[in-house]
DNA sequence: TGGAATAAAATTGGATCCAATATCCATTAT
DNA sequence: ATAATGGATATTGGATCCAATTTTATTCCA
């Protein structure tokens, strides 16, 4: 019997925990866009050869997160007013199909659980913060779908969208404050068990989500 | 001015066409499942170290078609009726969203492009090439959609789903001329204007697909 | 004989070294 | 003065070598 019942235990490898770490930097906004990072500063900052930072960058551009140029190398693409509307389009034809699929397998623990991420994210302090909350929120929800490979692409997906909405960490305190209600709201419909009323307001967050993030980044056509 | 308008003569890597050449075995189905793929072998056999192979395998993890273990190895992991349930349900979902979006941009020399790709269909030989023209067919049409990620999405869907094609390969060749047909008739209805009814025959086809795969692979339920 | 302990072989992950290519800068020609 | 050309420098991609770990084979003991 293995201590934890997640057994993996045995996966970091160093280029992981490379590629981890370079996420977080690029979600962060550590890295211009169009700039390159380069792999030799990389491997010295964090103290290992190039080849795992090499790995991490092949993974991450398999993310979405860099583009890799032969001989070139790796920079973080610039945002793209389409790349947000797609997003979000996609997000929300797979969110409302995930969350159905989730609904019968929520119990009332499952709830509790979301009851929680939800507190703890109004007390959030910084965008960093909330985002990750944010996504916590809805792996939580989404892993009841039993739908891995969906939940894989949607997660990429936010993974993404990340980068978008950290340029807005400077406003919108009151968006937070409003996602996090409509999460509730969602939770409790799921509760009182409405289900269609639960999707239906999940469509309307999405949909909320993506007009406000194309209000603070200027393009509202 | 460079000769090809692509100007991606630069980009071939090693590693790139590693990935390649293992991608396309794997669609073959040369590697049983929960068979390790030992990279030592790989390099042999192809000329090659094994810097670039493990590259191959990362990106190869990244699009689904195989599993990595640290110091154990890559494996094809098996098929699984969840998944390509799964798959169909997204296609479902994206394959109309991109039809829609790309019918205001097909032109006429569009669709005589596309129908020459279903002509060809109709005259393979073998599921391997019918699969790969029934992915151009889907790369011409949805390329016009400009919405590049919804593409990536969805092409990593259709891989996937090449794995359980493939494995109908002895069986139902009527299903191939009957999927030619749907693509035919959703040509025609694009170019009479009929852009919903376009949308409604591919829905149809794509559920009928789903339908058909569930029954020769034995699983319907 | 069977099974646990242990040693040997095989395999992957990472580090270092070399080759291929791009970028930058100086020189030169117009 | 400026654009083109050639070479020095920087950077990435790939090959070879070493370390960490797993897997297989062997030995020893009941």
């Amino acid at each position: 019997m293995d201590l934890a019942g997640d057994s993996k235990l045995v996966r970091s490898t160093t280029a992981i925990d490379v590629a981890r770490i370079l996420r977080a930097r690029i979600l962060a906004g550590n890295y211009a866009a169009d700039e390159f990072i380069r792999q030799e500063v990389i491997a010295k900052e964090l103290g290992v050869s190039r080849i795992p930072v090499r790995e991490a960058l092949a993974q991450l551009e398999a993310e979405g997160l860099v583009i890799r140029q032969k001989y070139r190398g790796a920079l973080v693409p610039k945002l793209s007013i389409g790349e947000i509307e797609e997003i979000y389009e996609v997000r929300g034809m797979l969110e409302p199909y995930l969350l159905e699929a989730a609904i019968p397998n929520i119990t009332p623990e499952a709830i509790a659980k979301l009851r929680q991420v939800v507190e703890r994210s109004r007390t959030a302090r910084d965008m960093t913060e909330w985002a990750g909350l944010n996504m916590e929120f809805h792996q939580a929800l989404y892993s009841l779908a039993n739908k891995p490979l969906s939940v894989q692409v949607l997660e990429n997906l936010l993974t993404r969208a990340d980068r978008y909405l950290k340029m807005q960490r400077f406003l919108s305190s009151e968006t937070q404050e409003e996602s996090d209600a409509e999460h509730q709201r969602i939770l409790d419909l799921i509760e009182e068990g409405d289900a269609q009323g639960a999707v239906k307001a999940l469509r309307e967050h999405i949909s909320w989500n993506a007009q406000d993030l194309r209000r603070t980044l200027g393009l509202d056509t």
